[in-house]
DNA sequence: TCGTCATATCGTCATATGACGATATGAAAT
DNA sequence: ATTTCATATCGTCATATGACGATATGACGA
């Protein structure tokens, strides 16, 4: 991961933001910072599905993890150098919203991980007593 | 091609960004304006291949056609707004550049689109005697 | 008008990518 | 230690993408 200007990495970077699923994450991270059900509740996608995309936006440096107790936080990376990675977040949230967008963002400000993962918790529960 | 800074967009012009071939066409495009035949020699591709990567650059606003008699040209859009494409754009010449990259700047510098048409003309001469 | 040239598009194929469910990991609580 | 939870990784599958050669297009010259 050296070398942050180079072309090898730029190429990561593009490929990390060339993904519609990908793109809603960044721009809901820009709500505000989300762990990964938080996250999963808003695409409406399975969890594992989840996990991969956002460890590609990780891998690409777009992306931190804070890793905090119960839940992994994920937050963009601080813009603290005038970084590739900062041009192109910074792109990203200045784009017109789609009404996908719009949807996304709001779920993003009022997702609960507490209730998500209560949810959830009981979803499974119910499964393994038919199973 | 409307709403050039919304969210659809801007997939358009990360997916276009988001190939290593493109990314190469572009870095060569940042040396001279080229025409399909010299972009095509430098990559050692397929005029076809060529021909579709710069119409996805193309359609995705990174660079514009200039038809000039002969040959397509093809060059980096004006940067005359602050647009998507102009800072992205700068992103990817300011990029350190690969052992790839280098070659191809030179190769895209002494590019002679004469003598480049010359040699396939003949080529495809020798084919078709012993076809 | 009929080639001839550069470029664009089409059809095909192999590989890359993104979706999922199943399972592994790793930390906190019992 | 064992269970429980959130998250990560694995294996599989369908679709997307990029490569090619063959062919269509479109403009300039003979």
């Amino acid at each position: 991961m050296d070398c942050e200007g180079d072309v090898q990495n730029l190429l990561r970077i593009f490929k990390a933001a060339a993904d519609p699923t990908r793109l809603r994450i960044l721009r809901m991270l820009a709500v505000k910072p989300l762990c990964v059900c938080e996250v999963m509740s808003v695409l409406g996608m399975a969890q594992s599905t989840t996990s991969k995309h956002l460890r590609i936006l990780y891998d690409a440096g777009l992306i931190e993890e804070i890793p905090g107790g119960v839940w992994t936080v994920y937050r963009f990376v601080r813009p603290q150098t005038r970084s590739v990675a900062a041009h192109l977040l910074d792109l990203i949230k200045k784009a017109e919203p789609t009404e996908q967008s719009k949807r996304d963002e709001e779920q993003a400000r009022g997702a609960d991980r507490e209730r998500i993962c209560r949810l959830r918790a009981e979803k499974t529960l119910k499964r393994q007593r038919r199973g």
